[in-house]
DNA sequence: TTAATTCCTATTGACTTACTAGGAAATAGA
DNA sequence: TCTATTTCCTAGTAAGTCAATAGGAATTAA
């Protein structure tokens, strides 16, 4: 159970866009400052650029941006596009085929909680609240 | 965000079990019941047995039971000897090593948050709910 | 002695992950 | 208009993981 590189540097992507709100944000120094590579954010970034989760200036001086307050983005938005279903297992998925064993298969409960519990934390927390604690963290160095 | 087969199988092996309490019960006849390669099972009920979860009988007329009752399993002891940690992320593992962010990185809070979600449902949930649940579902059938 | 069963180890095909690579398209500024 | 800078698009790839399959050794009841 895993959230892999693409999720969590698309917080971080995400994180260092809303702590230069009001600036274009050249991917080569949110790359330099979060040390990931380019080339793979730009993966990242073009997934959250074409939901429309930031907005992309072209060409020379060209850059990224957040399009609505970090308050407005729940990290579940941010996680469930790039990661995909966070559900425990395949079954709970949006585009799940149905289970032959469905009727009587007791676990898919257990699953649904851990889904349910995963679900409540990451809908409930912005990036606001990531970047509340961040500050918090720095303050206390 | 994923339990993988193994995980699911190893619980599907001890509600089985727990389903014939008393009896020795052969891997052959809980494949068969419960449509799982035999020889992938054995491999799994292997290190439920290492961990001493069930006791084996070899020979003719062997097979496997429960050691404890059904109450004894937190299904968070079975999944996480079988999938290992349900960590969200690496860092948070048990025998990881330290991340360089680590002071500064706001994330790691909202991984320890999903963490402690999920280990609350798994620990507190143990392999006679998912009886209690099994049963109902097929009286309700 | 035989049949039935668990135990042990190795291999494999398909898939996923985390990139790397190369260049096209767009744009600001000279 | 030209050039440097930047985003956009697509393809490839090495390493690792998953979900088995395979074959046979060891053990035991009858």
């Amino acid at each position: 159970m895993i959230i892999s590189t693409k999720g969590r540097y698309a917080l971080r992507i995400m994180l260092d866009l809303a702590n230069h709100s009001g600036e274009k944000v050249k991917l080569k120094d949110i790359a330099s400052r979060q040390e990931i590579s380019e080339k793979y954010m730009e993966q990242i970034i073009a997934v959250l650029n074409k939901a429309g989760y930031v907005r992309s200036t072209r060409g020379a001086r060209g850059g990224y941006q957040l399009v609505k307050a970090p308050k407005e983005y729940a990290v579940g938005m941010i996680l469930r596009l790039t990661e995909g279903s966070l559900a425990p297992v395949e079954c709970l998925s949006e585009n799940a085929l149905s289970c032959a064993r469905e009727k009587k298969c007791a676990a898919v409960e257990l699953y649904q909680r851990i889904y349910d519990a995963v679900n409540d934390v990451i809908d409930t927390t912005t990036l606001q609240d990531l970047l509340d604690i961040e500050q918090e963290k720095t303050k206390r160095e």
